[in-house]
DNA sequence: CATCGTTGTTAGGCTAACCTAAATGTTATT
DNA sequence: AATAACATTTAGGTTAGCCTAACAACGATG
C-alpha cells in the first residue's frame, strides 16, 4: 500500500509536470520542501511501484496509474479546499491542511464533507444565507438571527 | 516537541484514569491497539518529558503537565466529533477521524471550524433549517429550496 | 576542451513507532 | 510453597522518511 507521503509526492509530480510532461528531482524537492537526496529515494520507490516512470538524471514523469492515483488525490482535496474556505479558512492554509486531511480521512468522512460541497454549491442562491450568516458570526460573534432582548 | 502520537497515548491515559486515577499497560495496549512492549517505550518517553508517573509493572498516572495536554488534545478533538457528526458522519468514524485531525490542522482551520461548531450551537433554533436541508440533501441528493422547474 | 557550477545519486545515519521473542516479575491456584 | 497463567519489560529488528557528505554527470563558458 501506498504511504500518504508517496501520494504527495505523486500529486506534486502532477502539479508540476503540466504543459511539459514531466518534472525534475529539483522542482519536487523545492515543492515538497525536502532535499534533492530524498526525492530521488522516493523516485526510486515510486518507480518500482509502477506509479512513475524514472529516468535517472532526466526526467520524471507519471504512469497512467499514477494519473489515476494523482487525479483522485487531487479531487479529495479540492473537496476540502473548497470546504475550508467555505467556513472562512484563509486560502494558504486550506490548501496546505487540505494536502493533509485528504490522506488521512476514513471514506465516510469524505463522503459527508464532498456532500456538503455539494450542498452549498448546488445552493439556489448564489451565497445561502446561513452561510452569510456565518460570516457575519464570524465577524461579530452573534448569530444574526437572535433576537435582541 | 511532542509526537502526535505522543498525544494519543496522553489521551488514553486520561481517558483509562478516569475514576481510578491512573492505568495500566495492557489497557492502553488495548485502547490503541498496539503491543504492550509498545507502550512501555512510550511511557518511558513520556515519562522522560514530565508528561507522566511510570512506576513500572505497577501503573502510570498523568502529571499535571500531562493533565494540561490531554485536555487541550480532548478540547480540539471534541469540536472536531461535534462538527464531524453535525454533517452526518456516522459517531464511531467522527471519533476516529477526529482523532487523527486533531494533531494535524493549522491553528486557523481549527480556530474556523470551533466557530462552526458555536454557530450551529448558538443557532436560535435548536437544528437550524439549513442543516435539516443539508440532511435531506444528503437523502434525497436535492435541495429542497430548489424549485421544481 | 578544461573547468566551474549546478543537479542528481549513493552511501551511511537518524528518529519515531511499531513488532516479535525471550526474560522476568506478579498473581492466582492447587 | 510451587507452579501455572498472565502482565510487563528488554533486546533486537523493521519500515518510512528524512538528512548530510561525498561523489558523478552535465552543460555553459572562457
Amino acid at each position: 500500500m501506498l504511504g500518504k507521503r508517496a501520494e504527495d509526492y505523486i500529486e506534486a509530480i502532477y502539479s508540476l509536470s503540466k504543459g511539459k510532461g514531466y518534472t525534475k528531482v529539483k522542482e519536487l524537492a523545492t515543492l515538497l520542501g525536502v532535499k534533492p537526496a530524498s526525492v530521488s529515494e522516493m523516485l526510486e520507490k515510486l518507480s518500482n511501484e509502477g506509479y512513475v516512470v524514472y529516468r535517472k538524471r532526466l526526467f520524471v514523469s507519471l504512469t497512467d496509474k499514477g494519473i489515476e492515483t494523482a487525479k483522485s488525490v487531487r479531487e479529495r482535496r479540492d473537496i476540502l479546499v473548497k470546504f475550508l474556505t467555505a467556513i472562512g479558512v484563509p486560502k494558504k492554509v486550506a490548501e496546505h491542511d487540505a494536502c493533509i486531511l485528504e490522506h488521512i480521512l476514513h471514506p465516510a468522512t469524505l463522503t459527508q464533507l464532498k456532500k456538503f460541497v455539494r450542498f452549498i454549491e448546488t445552493s439556489p442562491s448564489v451565497s445561502p444565507r446561513w452561510l452569510e450568516h456565518f460570516r457575519e458570526f464570524c465577524r461579530t460573534g452573534r448569530h444574526p438571527c437572535t433576537q435582541k432582548v
